[in-house]
DNA sequence: CTGAAAGCGCTTACAG
DNA sequence: CTGAAAGCGCTTACAG
């Protein structure tokens, strides 16, 4: 099939036709483009007849306002950037994550009346190409998305003066506020679910160590068991099933006799179950497995998968909410948001 | 913690600095605004030592071309929209067709030197807004994902003119141009497969029969069927995990001797397998159980889940190829991608 | 190869 | 309450 496609629309002769201007309906409605202007953008000061006229030519023209000369104009864009660091090579490119937050944090901001600009940052080229575009001046503020400590990014785009706010915190205080939930706190209750079910050997699989998440539910868990003299039994994992499912093997070869798991994140928790399986251990009976996030999928793993809830959605909401009130009021304080267990039959 | 959020950097003092303009740098360098706007976009008719000199002023004041000043001139801006389909209260949402794609496509955009804008598009209300953005000039170019069928958008769009592709095919044929995986010949392979196997009573789980893919693997079902003189046993679903468990709970209870299911995506299928445990059906002993799409989480089911390969990402590369082309050639050819099944061990 | 000038399509003080 | 004018920050024919 071929379709026309055409930069701008035609006349039924295959005339080019222009969009109308400001200028276009002040003549249809023959009163000044100030009034027209006026009348579009709702000001009071307009006398009602005046406004008849020109909403009626605005109808008939199909008059829409040009966006990019309202935003020089005005200085501001009505856009905000979402900026997702991007894995290399489809890494965790269906993580549920990513669909959560983009999804919650857009329908948010599009009810606020603004515009979603979605910015992939993975390699260093791409980082310059950010730290560009919002120095053009194509946004009026920027959303963070569980940034890597390691990642200069966040550093660089504060400098901008632009408002900004991260989903999660960062690994450098004080850069921007931020919105994260209670990952020391959620590990924890993780832990001691996994002592008070009798475990003598709890170990877990991490996710990677340069994000603040991994870095906080791996102290966590080290801390609780030291507290009853127990040893650390850990096997590093990047938050992906299949790196859980091999971690999970690991351990299992480290220590055949461990009786329990905490994974880091329930897409680890997934994978481990699979080798755990494969390994004809049986789950709770053998071994435990605790996991972390509470995703839908953990609902439909056999055995069902007892987690750690992290409320992404409102963590997503928060995080916009964040960024909404630095750019109206200038200011902004981060939040941490708690976590609590869910238990079903997996632990 | 408090942290400042100026709408512009300042200096030590407080003061309020603007960004360097195209006048301030060819102040600085001694040159015409002319001048350095040619170095700026990179034009071969300049002096080499005017090269230089405007260079060093750029590097000096940090210098980057205003976003809307270019746009409004320039009658382009770079920037293309992903519009999708919000499902209402978070429906679906963590489906990994939404990451993949929008994570794909954006890639692939930025790698083309696109920006782009994420649209989404649920209520009637949000229908108007995106049809306004696209008027305003916001955006060069846009690419639909997963429209279903009574969704009028795809129609109100095509008529701005503007380039526009669609990631799956649209029910209304000759809209626009649009890429798709073989849904009939997907499910026919799945229905094969099945009789294949010997099963005898078939059902299947279809998905919400407003969508052209749900459609599609339906009808292939039912004629693939008819052919061997069997009956259709369909539930409906609605691409969800959920509505899987449920619509296989009314299959358990409309026919007990059922002994396959063929589920129109894995995330129903993901759903059937969990109440085919807890009625106690051994799978794929007593029902075999096959699914569509392949998604990663299909590796990871117990027992490992029997599906039709279709190639997402491949899928949104070749849509968002499709729009580079449309909008530079102003033509292009739909395309329909070829499915596969992956026999694992459901079924 | 370079610069002065016009113009992209709006908004917004400023007079009236 | 209304209109003429200036200006947002660029690009692009057009002379030279």
């Amino acid at each position: 099939m071929l379709v026309r496609g055409e930069r701008s629309p035609v006349t039924a002769e295959g005339v080019p036709v222009r969009r109308p201007t400001l200028h276009a309906v002040a003549a249809r409605a023959g009163v000044s483009k100030s009034s027209v202007s006026r009348v579009i953008n709702g000001e009071p000061t307009v006398a009602p007849e005046i406004r008849q006229i020109v909403m009626a030519a605005v109808t008939e023209l199909g008059y829409v306002p040009n966006g990019a000369a309202r935003n020089l104009v005005t200085q501001k864009t009505n856009t905000i950037a979402i900026i997702v660091s991007d894995p290399p090579a489809g890494l965790a490119s269906d993580d549920p994550m990513f669909a959560m937050v983009v999804r919650a944090a857009s329908r948010q901001l599009e009810a606020a009346g603004k515009q979603v600009s979605l910015v992939l940052a993975g390699s260093d080229e791409s980082r310059k190409r950010v730290e560009q575009y919002l120095a053009a001046g194509h946004v009026d503020g920027a959303m963070l998305v569980s940034m890597d400590g390691a990642d200069p990014l966040p550093a660089v785009l504060a400098r901008t003066g632009l408002p900004i706010v991260s989903h999660g915190r960062l690994s450098t205080p004080g850069l921007m506020p931020w919105v994260d939930n209670d990952n020391l706190g959620g590990a924890r209750l993780a832990v001691r679910h996994l002592l008070d079910q009798g475990r003598q050997r709890i170990a877990t699989i991490s996710g990677p160590l340069d994000m603040t998440a991994a870095q906080d539910r791996l102290t966590a868990y080290r801390e609780t068991l030291k507290d009853t003299g127990r040893r650390s039994i850990v096997a590093l994992g990047d938050f992906t099933r299949i790196s859980g499912a091999e971690a999970m093997r690991q351990l299992l070869d480290d220590d055949p006799q461990l009786d329990a798991v905490f994974a880091a994140n329930d897409l680890m928790a997934i994978g481990a179950l699979r080798t755990l399986r494969e390994a004809g251990r049986r789950v709770p009976d053998d071994v435990a497995v605790i996991g972390f996030d509470d995703i839908e999928a953990a609902l439909y793993t056999a055995p069902a998968l007892t987690t750690i809830h992290s409320p992404m959605g409102e963590q997503a909401a928060r995080t916009t909410r964040l960024l909404l009130d630095l750019i109206t009021h200038g200011s902004a304080d981060s939040v941490t948001l708690p976590t609590e267990i869910v238990v079903r039959e997996s632990a």
